[in-house]
DNA sequence: TAAATTGTACTATTACACTTAATACAGATT
DNA sequence: AATCTGTATTAAGTGTAATAGTACAATTTA
């Protein structure tokens, strides 16, 4: 099964999916023009409405992660390089907003970066 | 103006209250058993509604961090060391959940810390 | 060719969280 | 006495998430 959920995650399923398969596609499970398990399929799957499986897949297509096509399916788009570029500032978005956190809280830098250091290392 | 919010945050209002009166406390701005700014006070100064921070004034009692004085308002606790932990804690886990992720997309641990250093001495 | 599968587009409904609004009450301050 | 404080209650409006059902055109499969 390549789309997984996490029941305890407060995280909307939708946006579970459109995370799921943008992980898949950056570590080449799925490699361009591959197609990735239908609307219908998914949803049976995973227990949930076709909806759900279709507003995710409808934001991966227009974040040009995915394309469609008409009575084939979905299928991985050609731009895995752009995808990294986004995840990546998507992850920088994370850290401007932790940091920014922080110092309001009044943790010093070092602080921060001993954090950083033990979880980039640790398990 | 002690109490501040960002029109822009995706944030629920009561929510970047509990946090910025967190980031009061532990900074020292306010002192243990010093008064805080009343709920109406609050709302009138913010243009926002006073159960919203009244919720958010509940919560933050429910946690230690506020006490409340029937007719005289709400003052901080006196467990400064306690709630310095507790937020230290919540931000840490922002860190390695955020760490995580980038580990997990490739990237090198220089690359977040130059990120949380432009943050933090940034704007 | 006929049946099944595909993506897509609707509408309706349920549920929940956030927020505002308007009161009301009891205690404390001025 | 007037004004402040926290607290409680009920109601309404808004937005998001999710489910449910139906329908249509394009494609694949048997």
């Amino acid at each position: 099964m390549i789309i997984t959920l996490e029941p305890n995650s407060k995280m909307p399923i939708y946006a579970q999916i459109v995370q799921c398969v943008k992980s898949v596609v950056m570590t080449g499970k799925l490699r361009a023009h591959e197609q990735i398990p239908s609307v219908r399929m998914t949803a049976r799957e995973l227990n949930i409405n076709p909806n759900t499986v279709q507003k995710a897949y409808a934001l991966l297509e227009k974040e040009g992660i995915l394309y469609s096509v008409a009575g084939k399916g979905d299928f991985v788009a050609d731009n895995a390089a752009h995808i990294k570029e986004m995840r990546k500032q998507e992850i920088k978005d994370l850290f401007i907003n932790a940091t920014r956190e922080a110092r309001d809280s009044g943790l010093w830098i070092d602080e921060i970066f001993a954090i950083v250091d033990e979880a980039y290392s640790g398990k």
